[in-house]
DNA sequence: TTTAGTACCTTGTATCACATAGTACTAAAT
DNA sequence: ATTTAGTACTATGTGATACAAGGTACTAAA
């Protein structure tokens, strides 16, 4: 049932844009109406980098503190595939499961 | 983020039928393909009964134990509503996010 | 040298959903 | 008559998810 959104989101976001930063996919997730804060955020960043699905790069910033840009790995281009493929599945379900106006009673 | 999927799903049952009990839902949640298993059905049957959300009467079967009927309450069906706004927007938030091919690099 | 802004990290906690095991009732099989 | 199978509900323990809250560290402006 559970079926990692967050991870899908945050997936597309890496993988649609050349490289990002943390706050970076905080500012998109937030564009998109899809509220996270930074203790959900940054744990899971570690853990799909741990899980070889991200590399990131450090890069010095001339506005703050160096910055980590992650971009996906191939293993993570396929991840992001299934989990699309997963959610579209459980969006489907639902729909029709919402849709479905049957009066059932005893059988 | 968290949306309680499930929950809105099983009240989405409950509302559709005039009364159902717990193997019953199961049931439909398989034919959606949305397979749960009994030990998280239950527990959540009994939570949303303690919120107010379920009542139930009991009704003896004539193959096996007795049975109990669920059906939702108005705070149910208030919440329903809820939830079916909330997972709509999700479901865009999430469709937009997909669906676009943005490539912000640095700003 | 303090304050504000940016960026990353950690710890603790609540909730969700599963796995597993158990109780209790009826009906059919031995 | 007693065991076995099927149905239905319940309880306990566990892992994963996401949040709250607080902390570190860098730069630039007041």
């Amino acid at each position: 049932m559970r079926k990692g959104v967050l991870e899908l989101c945050i997936l597309a976001i890496i993988a649609r844009n050349e490289e990002v930063y943390a706050s970076n996919i905080l500012e998109q997730l937030k564009d998109a109406k899809l509220i996270v804060v930074e203790g959900t955020l940054y744990p899971l960043l570690t853990r799909l980098k741990n899980e070889g699905l991200l590399s990131y790069r450090w890069e010095e910033s001339k506005s703050g503190p160096p910055r980590k840009y992650y971009k996906t790995t191939c293993l993570g281009e396929r991840l992001l595939n299934e989990l699309t493929t997963g959610w579209q599945e459980l969006v489907d379900a639902v729909d029709k499961l919402m849709s479905e106006n049957y009066n059932q009673k005893e059988q």
